[in-house]
DNA sequence: GCCACAATTGAGAATGATTATCAATTTTGC
DNA sequence: GCAAAATTGATAATCATTCTCAATTGTGGC
């Protein structure tokens, strides 16, 4: 099943409505194919005409993520960032302090050692976040300046 | 070298000062040994009548995890947690969604791939967060209420 | 040991992403 | 097509944390 399909059908499981925003809102996340922010979207949507408060949005999202459609990256600080995870499976994410940028990776190994440390604990897992913070390629080679000592110019 | 004595050297090697505000948090610290939020520790001060502003907890706290004698463990929401880092070394986390409960686990074969990955993608890593957030054994057991769908009482 | 000067403190305001409130509007099962 | 229930948008509220700035406190050099 679609995108589409699937958020309407996790709405009438949950006596939820398909309303016209909430369609456009999918659409929008569909198109983008990325990681992207509350306000990348609501900047997308007034760039069209068609407005959306905010307060609808973040509703919207938080419909997505418990239906299984988006994920949501939590950072240290700031924004949120989102992504589609429509036909994808769980990854992690390196993030890149100097220019933003996220890549994905996945570790099955990591995944099931997880487990392991999980079971031995007796600790039911629900979720996690494995993030790796650092400068990417890109920034590394550029001579992103490092993180200065205090004082110094 | 102690905790204090760390810390001494740090202040003075950044041109920072070891006034009497920042020994008694880090004393606090010490004496907590364990995880805790801003807001503990400004109860702990304030009970004992030493009160100490907000503003200069939190610049404490951002010095001595500079120093690399606190961690910060940042929540998807709420307070951030922090925990002494002396005489420690670095390990993860798993948190109780039900009970706030926070159990620590290590492991160098994650610690390894995870290094290798960052290799293969030229990743500078600087620093990582590994949460597993879900029901500690106590809340499994005593049959803590699952996500509940919507709708249901 | 004192002094000048830089760093620190505390009080309070500001920040900023997100969530809550509530009246007006839209959906939908029947 | 209707009534009931959910949604929307405008706006206010939240809340952990950071900023501002005047008053205070450490400290290196003498």
């Amino acid at each position: 099943m679609n995108a589409a399909g699937r958020f309407a059908r996790y709405l009438s499981t949950n006596r939820l409505k398909m309303t016209r925003t909430r369609r456009a809102i999918l659409e929008e996340i569909l198109a983008i194919r990325g990681h992207f922010t509350a306000d990348d979207l609501l900047a997308h949507f007034r760039r069209r005409g068609r407005d959306v408060a905010p307060a609808t949005l973040y509703r919207t999202l938080a419909r997505l993520v418990e239906a299984g459609l988006v994920h949501r990256i939590d950072m240290a600080k700031g924004q949120a960032r989102y992504e589609p995870m429509f036909g994808r499976h769980h990854h992690d994410h390196m993030i890149c302090v100097s220019c933003g940028k996220i890549i994905e990776f996945e570790n099955r190994t990591i995944e099931r050692i997880q487990a392991d440390v999980c079971r031995r604990k007796r600790f039911t897992l629900v979720e996690h976040t494995h993030q790796l913070r650092g400068h990417c390629a890109q920034c590394s080679q550029n001579g992103t300046p490092a993180a200065r000592p205090r004082g110094a110019s």
